[in-house]
DNA sequence: CAGTGATACGACCGATCGTGCTTTTTTGCA
DNA sequence: TGCAAAAAAGCACGATCGGTCGTATCACTG
């Protein structure tokens, strides 16, 4: 199985190329140089350019369960998950490893305009990791650490608000204030669908 | 002044592929070929690839100033002043013709681990956005339209998370819903930096 | 009307793109 | 240890990339 090794190489490789070029900075002649293989024995491994960008994505969305989701799980259901996640979602791209951003949603701006199966997989794995955030939002509900009356999908839109609006500062502008601005920004959010206290409206 | 009409109809196609495909998908035989023009004779207008993208840039920031700053500028300065830019910022796109996403948020994830002219000049156009934007916020501050403590800079930080998430939602996911969703978010902005009545606290 | 500089052309450069083939090397197992 | 199968290399393809060349044509000015 000398195979799946040279596989888990290629994927490191491309994961990184992807994270710091987008998906068309991946190119066959570079990965294969990276990996010190031949570009036709990487083709051994994909059969097509759209191939390796499908199972790039899928390691990256396999890294971002990997250092977001399952160590937050054991934070108790609810809030405080949740606000593992978060934790953990905001740059969890360099500290998975990678040398540049988050290849999701890079993907997201890169791929608006396309079409094919590589924009139809960034859109299921979106819709997917927004299942996920509306799950645990949901959670917080239920368990009345957030407000009964709380529109999940609003939450979850405004957290990816949050989430892009931290990539953009942190990534392009540089700005190290991006972290604490994210986090007032999360607190807010979260204040706003607080429990009522008292009945006090509003 | 033939040249200068050659040139508009460059950058117009350029434009055009700019917010469609991104930076890396304006290309030279491409954008040639679109305005009937030889490769070489594009290049007398533009001497490199840089410097076609930097007019590309300042084109796409010309047309965001005649579609969404000019237009909004005549409602009363402050509070209404921010609700007219914020309401024809986003999805300006389309409305001013171009085919794709707003070139410039789409350069944010794309040069984001780049080097170079071109990455410094989207930051200076970013940098330039959010200072207008932040003289928005604070005209509104001054007039009291919103409550003397706010974080003007805070402010305009979420609210670029609400243009950014606009785009990736409306644009990639192509949530019919996008609009209310940013309409909602930016409304709870604003509630929070509401002037205080009557002395309530928080 | 002549002349000159701007504008555009077509051909072409080396490099690289994604993708096929065929051959060689390596690997894992009987 | 020998051998089939798998893996990688080598080579080549057509297309396209950004860019340069010399040349022709156009518009404007004197």
């Amino acid at each position: 199985m000398k195979s799946q090794a040279t596989r888990v190489t290629l994927l490191h490789h491309g994961l990184r190329a992807l994270s710091l070029d987008g998906l068309s900075g991946v190119t066959l002649g570079r990965l294969a140089e990276a990996a010190s293989l031949s570009k036709s024995g990487l083709f051994a491994h994909f059969r097509s350019k759209e191939q390796l960008e499908l199972a790039l994505l899928d390691e990256a969305a396999r890294l971002a369960r990997a250092h977001v989701v399952e160590p937050a799980m054991q934070a108790p259901d609810g809030l405080p998950r949740l606000r593992a996640v978060v934790e953990r979602w905001l740059g969890w791209a360099p500290r998975a490893g990678l040398p540049g951003g988050c290849p999701v949603a890079a993907a997201l701006f890169e791929l608006d305009d396309s079409t094919g199966r590589v924009r139809e997989h960034v859109a299921a794995l979106e819709c997917e990791w927004r299942g996920l955030l509306r799950s645990l939002v949901a959670s917080a509900v239920a368990q009345g650490q957030l407000h009964a009356e709380t529109e999940v999908e609003q939450f979850v839109w405004e957290l990816c608000g949050i989430y892009l609006s931290h990539h953009a500062s942190a990534r392009f502008l540089r700005d190290p204030a991006a972290d604490a601005r994210a986090h007032q920004a999360f607190d807010a959010l979260l204040r706003r669908a607080a429990p009522v206290i008292r009945g006090l409206p509003q």
